[in-house]
Order: structure tokens, then sequence, then C-alpha cells
DNA sequence: TTTTTAATACGATTATTTTCGTAGTATTTT
DNA sequence: AAAATACTACGAAAATAATCGTATTAAAAA
């Protein structure tokens, strides 16, 4: 599947997040972060549609879309492209960036560490 | 500092790595993986130094470019973008994500570990 | 010194992405 | 039933990004 472009992106995380929506939906929230118009999402989403990045349920006057791209990889392919282009191809400099940029809590912490015990067991 | 487009961003990751380079360099390094003209590398380094993006030393012949924005800020805000449009806000999903992507050694295990307790000290 | 090579500048074209207006209909409200 | 509202479809314009050709000139080679 090809990349999605900054905008398809935006409405793919909303449905990754709700399941699936209505275009009204999404413009709703999208309208909160963006000051953008209802034709304009609706068009996005049918080109999303057309290039068979999310489905449709067209049982009902207003259409139900859900994504039908796999979330872990476009995430996947998506950091990669972001290790490679930004990060000089090291995968640890970008986690240890995204880390530090946040302020985690004991708790992410500890769930992070226990990811890298489990991650260090498994190449065993 | 706006975002640096697909295509500079390549030229600014070698800009980083290299320190300083003419555009030359820089277009032999991007040939390497990508099909594209010398004037379009030149082109594109044109534009980046009129947003600022990078600076150049124009002393010789063959100009010496720069990068002009700061690195860890230009990383971070890629980041930032990701994580908010492809993960939800949550930069730890990004990280374990980005973790589970590679096969990291044990040496690199051990020091993101060391970096997350330095983490934990710094926030108490 | 003449010729060839290598560099910049820059306009113009092409490709891609985003935005929006309008038409046509179905649905809901009055 | 008529009017207002809410959808989709779709073309076309606007905005942005990428590519390339040509002119000009400096430097290097012959």
């Amino acid at each position: 599947m090809s990349k999605p472009t900054e905008s398809e992106l935006e409405i793919l995380s909303l449905l990754w997040e709700l399941k699936e929506a209505s275009v009204r939906q999404i413009h709703e929230r999208l309208s909160e972060s963006k000051d953008t118009g209802y034709t304009t999402t609706l068009k996005i989403m049918q080109i999303m549609h057309a290039k068979g990045m999310v489905s449709r349920d067209e049982e009902n006057r207003s259409h139900i879309y859900k994504p039908a791209t796999n979330q872990k990889e476009t995430q996947n392919s998506l950091l990669k492209n972001l290790v490679t282009t930004a990060f000089g191809g090291s995968a640890q400099k970008l986690v240890m960036q995204a880390l530090g940029q946040e302020n985690p809590s004991k708790v992410e912490l500890d769930e992070i560490r226990a990811f890298l015990d489990q991650l260090e067991n498994n190449s065993k």
C-alpha cells in the first residue's frame, strides 16, 4: 500500500481510533484542530476509498468508513521512513529522542523495561 | 522553522551527517539510492537556502552548504508530528513499535535501559 | 589560447495534494 | 406537501513540491 499523505494519515488515525465512522464524525473531530471544509474531508475520504485505503458500508445514505490498511504495518513503514530520512538509519536514536522528549511516568518506564526484557528473551 | 519536505529532509539529513558539503557531494550520495538529476538537487538546495534551512559559503565557485536548522529540534518536531498523526498521541506506543521492529543487540538494549534509569532519576 | 568541463541561476513544466463550489437527491422538519 | 437540511459525487482551481532544460560564466585541460 502506498504511503498515505499527511491529510490521509490524520483521517486514517481517527479511523483506527474509532474503528468506524461517517464523514461527518471524522470531520467534526478534524475541525477541533484544523479549519477545514466538510467537502474537503469528504473528498479525501473518497480518494482513500478509491485507493483501497479504507472500506465503506454504503447501506445507508450516510456511508460508514472503516480502515482497510493494517495499522501496525502502516506505522512501521512510517517509522522506518523517519528512521532513514531523519535519524541516519538508527532506530535507537529515534527511540531515545522520543523518550527524552516526553516525561514518561514510572509506570510507563516500567512497561518499556518489561518490553525490553521480553525482546531480549525472545531473541535468544 | 517550517517542516522540511521529504526531499529537503533527505538532504538535510546528509548535511547533518557530513557537517558540510557541496551540491555535488550531496547529489552523489543521493544518487546511490535515488535516480535524480543534478539540477534537481541543486534547485532544492537553493530553495532550502532561500528558506534559511541551510547556510552556504559562497567564497569559492562551488558553494559549501551547512545545516542551519537545529538537528534535535527538527527531529523532535517530526517525531511529535508522527506521534500525533499516526500513534494517537502516545509516544510510548511509538517507542515500543520502533523497538519491536528492529532486532536490537544486548548492548543497545542496555544502553536504552541506562537511558531509562537516567530519565527516572532526573525527573525526581 | 582555445576548448572542454563543471558550476550556479532561474524560469517553466509536471506531478501531487488539498480545497472548494455546485449539482443532484434523499431525508427530515415545518 | 413544501421547505429546509444533509448527504454524495465530481470537476476544477489553488497550492505545494519536484523535475528539468537552458543560459551564463568560471575553471581546468588540451
